[in-house]
DNA sequence: TAAGCGGATATTGTATACGATCCCATTCCG
DNA sequence: CGGAATGGGATCGTATACAATATCCGCTTA
């Protein structure tokens, strides 16, 4: 699909939205390791690229850098799976709103074209991909909002949403339905604000509630716990 | 005060950290050039950390990186600084209830600790610092509701509103007033979370009616203007 | 056999060297 | 005399070499 095999340089941005793309997708889990050399291959460049590409997707909140260890695909845990959604819960509601408010008929056209190719994504058993477009769905909204810094601090948010949804979904196979996104839409056609600050708000419930983000017990305090009784 | 002549390599955060400070302050003014080689010799390390240091300030939003002309301190235009604020009444609100639901008694002790510092600041006609002690106030709030996620984005988002000051600031010599962190503070000691949000929304839009946002010519078009008379 | 200890190897961190680009002053030509 | 071309110096971008650190594996020993 994309190049694969870069013969020429390719400038630090150019490997990290691959890489982006990769992790948005789920082709690279959580936990993941990059080493760098290996990365120098692939898209034929050096490692002072590599590094650079690998810092950004780590302030990003994509990667993990460990001190002489490398770089992993982050694994956020509980809690900030927890903040992710409380933070995307202050932002996009009110972003959705003055989406709605300001969106002309060329962002309603272009939101469509989006919502086509999530379902061909669907359709053609293509999951990660379905929830990549997903997440730049909620990431059109806050530009035709208009708001540049929120939609910054969204794509992060996303970002981070993916790792989460790869780390906690419940059921693998029954993908968020993008009913929510058609409603959203209508709101925008109507140029309706409440509505949509409303459906944001709900949808936005309705992906957390499918999360499993109940605590689980790690290895030391379940056995502590089998041994108290 | 903060070493300015370090002779021992400083690892780059360190590096940030201090420009970061000297920005806050407004030691560094918007616009100023960090030229690699200088900060290079004033911390005696090589370029590769320097421009880490760089980079990373350019990710907070703080410095702007031109290609092959080098770091800038940022220049908010008027909307980044309309967003900037815009971002901040919809996360902070929140995040001050959640802080005074949940303050422990070391927490409240802190803060009025805080606020001390910041009359000395003031009293000792060091506006600069005082400033940067108004920013870590909100930081803290963030921390004391345990947000990590929204603390990293209030963090750019303060460093962003430090810029707007610098340029958009009505008022050069009449300072912020700390009535406000009081008022928050006395909020936070009695728990009262409703209270908190309500003040902190205040306190926002306050400062946003402080500066001078509106629409101004630039050098363009004013000459422009001159020579239509 | 399991735990502890080196040493070899792999991988990352940092400094430096080289190449590309831009800025500015000077010069040349109209 | 003014404006465009040009050359040198300064500055940034990238690749590479070397140093520091972690990891793995075999060996020893209790």
């Amino acid at each position: 699909m994309t190049a694969m095999a870069e013969t020429r340089p390719v400038p630090a941005t150019a490997i990290a939205d691959q890489l982006t793309e990769a992790i948005h997708e789920h082709r690279l889990q959580p936990g993941a390791k990059l080493r760098e050399d290996e990365v120098c291959e692939i898209f034929g460049v050096s490692r002072t690229i590599v590094r650079q590409a690998l810092r950004s997707l780590e302030f990003e909140g994509l990667l993990t850098i460990e001190k002489n260890r490398g770089a992993f695909v982050s694994k956020p845990t509980l809690k900030e799976a927890h903040e992710v959604f409380q933070a995307r819960a202050l932002l996009e509601p009110t972003t959705a709103r003055a989406a709605a408010e300001r969106a002309s008929n060329a962002d309603v056209a272009l939101l469509e074209q989006h919502i086509q190719a999530e379902h061909v994504a669907l359709d053609s058993d293509e999951p990660g991909l379905a929830l990549k477009l997903s997440g730049d769905f909620h990431l059109e909204i806050a530009r035709i909002a208009d708001q540049h810094t929120i939609e910054q601090f969204l794509r992060q948010l996303i970002s981070r949403s993916s790792l989460v949804i790869a780390l906690y979904w419940r059921r693998r196979n029954a993908l968020c339905e993008s009913n929510a996104h058609h409603a959203l839409l209508d709101s925008l056609r109507n140029r309706d604000g409440a509505s949509a600050e409303e459906l944001m708000k709900g949808h936005l419930l309705d992906i957390y509630s499918q999360l499993d983000l109940r605590e689980r017990e790690d290895g030391g305090t379940s056995l502590r716990d089998a041994l108290k009784r």
